[in-house]
DNA sequence: CTTTGGATCGTCT
DNA sequence: GACGATCCAAAGG
């Protein structure tokens, strides 16, 4: 299990995204592998959070790569980003899907009822969330050193040679990007409504 | 399998 | 006061 250098979440949004798929998501016992992701690109992109700048939900964008971004949407869902590029500059990147890899009962647990196969535990970025028990209280974790107990680590399983590419989920604004990248035919993986 | 409506509240205008 | 980087149950094919 590689630990990951700080520089590998410095580089740009839409150049780390398909860089994480197929690395390890690691909280406690429970571990997922990255199979899908958003790329959001700070100021300059108007779906980002950060688009208007900083307030205090989105501080932890603006800080240093490598850290985690979390917050509370649609009154009851939790989304986690990993933040990336320079301090300073607010861009990131959405885990939107995971393969359970260990720890499914726990996930299942934190899930409940309505997960009923392996592939509903982690398919979409609350859900993922709510699997891995990851709320506001883990904004700014670093994943790097697993200061809270969550981390990104490479178990030597490459991403794909040709990741899949679409538009990116759920937005009312720049829907036509191709941000949104994924491992083809990956278990976890999300759908579009 | 697909489609549709409702839940629910922190955040920013 | 409006609106989400969403999810689920229910209903129809």
């Amino acid at each position: 299990m590689g630990r990951l250098p700080r520089e590998f979440f410095a580089a740009d949004s839409r150049e780390l995204a398909p860089h994480l798929l197929n690395k390890l998501l690691v909280r406690g016992e429970r571990v997922g592998r990255i199979v899908e992701v958003e790329a959001y690109a700070g100021a300059a992109d108007p779906a980002s959070h950060a688009f208007r700048g900083m307030t205090a939900r989105n501080a932890t964008m603006f800080g240093p790569p490598g850290h985690l971004y979390v917050y509370f949407t649609y009154g009851m869902h939790f989304c986690a980003n990993v933040v990336c590029g320079p301090e300073g500059e607010a861009s990131a990147v959405l885990l939107r899907g995971l393969t359970p890899v260990a720890g499914v009962e726990a996930m299942r647990a934190a899930r409940g009822s309505a997960a009923r196969r392996d592939r509903d535990l982690c398919s979409g970025p609350g859900k993922l969330c709510q699997a891995l028990g990851l709320d506001r209280s883990f904004d700014g974790a670093d994943l790097v050193t697993g200061d809270r107990g969550v981390e990104v680590v490479d178990d030597g399983v490459p991403p794909p040679a040709v990741p899949g590419v679409s538009g990116r989920i759920g937005l009312s604004v720049a829907t036509e990007v191709p941000w949104r990248f994924y491992v083809p035919g990956a278990v976890g993986i999300s759908r579009a409504r």
